[in-house]
DNA sequence: TTAATATATGAATATATACTCATATATTAA
DNA sequence: TTAATATATGAGTATATATTCATATATTAA
């Protein structure tokens, strides 16, 4: 046995690049909070559900916009929906984005 | 003396939408996460310094390319350089945002 | 001062993105 | 079925962004 105590037999100080995959996931995911109104809308509904025309209300904000925004959001399923009617609540279904957000938020706010 | 622990007098369930500069510097902060390039370097120099030839050459990047994103993350004083002749090493200036981008590459990886 | 090297920068281009309008779709109630 | 309401979607436009090439700038050594 060595001193080393990493998985693999790799060089401590060696450099490994990100993977396609986690490339994709990463951006994506800082790409989903880059934007003020996606950030607008997240930081609306990380507390309660709201329907889109809320959201619309709430953050002045075209219903179009909305809709599309939260599309983006649910394809990347930072957020999911319950259904009422013809009413769409819309919510979020990411705690660890969530996280980022208000962890972000705060450095933000007191720096 | 009420049972409401909040400093001001607001109801607990009232939102308030984020102030514009907070918005702007959230937004900045995950828009610098948000692309691939500015991912890769971060990830590079987050443990050891390296120059703008050294980053092009481990990432197969352009000069040109790196150096951009450099004034890019510099700019949002998220790195920084230290001068040896003619050379520039940078290396990381904001623990929060690597904070952040570790976490996520971590929770990218591991789901 | 000159040459060599490292980095920065500006312009051009290609691509991505956000928003808006108009309209389509879907659900419910009458 | 029809009307009313809520939401989704597609096309068009404007803007933002990333990359590249060519070149400028800056530092050092000869």
């Amino acid at each position: 046995m060595t001193e080393n105590k990493n998985e693999e037999q790799s060089e401590p100080n060696e450099f490994h690049d990100l993977d396609e995959e986690t490339l994709f996931i990463v951006s994506q995911t800082f790409k989903a909070l880059s934007d003020s109104t996606r950030i607008r809308i997240l930081n609306l509904i990380c507390n309660k559900e709201y329907s889109v025309n809320e959201i619309a209300e709430h953050l002045n904000l075209r219903q179009s916009t909305v809709s599309h925004q939260l599309r983006f959001l649910k394809n990347l399923r930072l957020v999911k929906y319950r259904r009422e009617g013809t009413t769409l609540y819309y919510s979020h279904d990411d705690e660890h984005v969530i996280n980022l957000l208000k962890q972000t938020i705060e450095h933000a706010e007191h720096h």
